[in-house]
DNA sequence: CCGAAGCGAGAGCGGTGCTCTCTCTCGACG
DNA sequence: CGTCGAGAGAGAGCACCGCTCTCGCTTCGG
């Protein structure tokens, strides 16, 4: 590639800059991120923002996608910390880890899993970043299930789960029992079901010790998905 | 009581009417909802709207408060016109039920359970009506413990979970074993995040098969409950 | 019956996203 | 190396927002 000229360079940067600033904003005023308000800290005009984003909403898209690739870095770094053989082990420093990161980055946690913005319809571009947490939990299903620690459930599905699911695997992994990979999509439910109950304060008046719960609850999905 | 003067009727009838109008809205407009768009339905100027709510987000509570008590009547609804001793079908209509509001209305779903608006503090009067659905689950389990067909489970819990547990568990049934209540508590937090991931958006691209999806994971937890 | 309380209208404040126009700087290219 | 045009920022302005305050009118209650 040609060297980027200096134009396109400073231009990055600045669009950098206005990521971070307003990265800073939605840490504190939730979603309703001002892009006056980030201008003014920027010491620009509202309307010199529109050079580098054209919309409030795109400029949210980019602080989306960047939030689904750090929290699918912490989830996978997490994940490929752990011995491979330590199936267990894996899960729980998995979803650790996206707890972790959704108590440092609340907001930004809101903003991926929060209700969706009205008028706003996620672009594809984000499909990709989304998916990476619960590839990632699957991965320990599919490496537990190759090495024969991880057995097919003994139940039957309904024929149209059992097809929406064959289609899903064949994406994924082919050969992942059905069975096995709708276990693990109910403890992928479970995990956003527990970050999330813990951050919108559905814990506030019970459960002092978070960390000890959460621990517990994902290892009940552990056990339901027969993780050794 | 003395009777309500022709004034109090009239103006219960406008907060009403309020109330009405800014549901429709809601439904169209998500969450953020424009006091004076509500007031433009009405043939009233924005400011007429003060005289019956002090804000915005007092009638956001207001709508809140309606909002969760009528997913707790359709739980209950639901849950109550089974046959008692049929647990597992209590479960799977009382979460059916839940679903089925949640589609119904997806914006007063999103109101409740989706992202808390920043600066917005729920205030004590959401407590109550917002714990009828879990209340109704543990209900069934409570049901299942007495009559002997719940059993306690197996396994140890870790102390600071147990002691937790077993604080909740006094306010509620004292008696239920902590860690029943802890797998009825991940039943709860599985069907809050299936509900979200299907009306988020989550599933758009997998899973057309969304009832029998929905049944199955909802069964998956029963299963792990213990459900007969 | 009259005063007071309740009610709606209207103007106005500071804020928002976004558009359009204008000016000027500075980098790319002949 | 000189020029010229693309890109950057400023500023005014539009329509909207939540909310406040004042001012008349209605209507209820003592």
């Amino acid at each position: 590639m040609p060297a980027p000229s200096i134009r396109a360079r400073v231009r990055a940067e600045m669009i950098d800059e206005i990521k971070a600033v307003a990265r800073r904003h939605l840490a504190g005023d939730g979603a309703n991120l001002s892009l006056r308000a980030v201008a003014r800290d920027m010491g620009m005009v509202s309307s010199a923002i529109y050079r580098y984003f054209p919309s409030r909403d795109e400029l949210l898209t980019a602080l989306i996608i960047e939030a689904y690739d750090a929290l699918g870095d912490a989830v996978e770094a997490a994940d490929t910390a752990c011995d491979r053989p330590d199936l267990r082990g894996r899960w729980h420093a998995a979803c650790r880890a996206a707890r972790d990161w959704a108590l440092a980055n609340p907001a930004e946690y809101a903003l991926l899993y929060g209700s969706p913005v009205p008028g706003y319809a996620a672009p594809d571009d984000t499909v990709a970043p989304a998916s990476r947490p619960p590839l990632t939990l699957v991965g320990i299903l599919r490496d537990g299930f190759v090495d024969g620690r991880l057995v097919r459930p003994a139940e039957q599905l309904p024929d149209e789960v059992h097809a929406d699911l064959a289609e899903l695997a064949a994406g994924l992994f082919p050969g992942l029992p059905e069975a096995l990979l709708a276990r693990g999509m109910a403890g992928w439910t479970q995990l956003f079901g527990l970050i999330s109950f813990e951050l919108f304060g559905r814990l506030n008046r019970t459960m002092p010790h978070r960390e000890a719960y959460f621990d517990h609850q994902t290892g009940l999905m552990a056990d339901l998905i027969g993780l050794p």
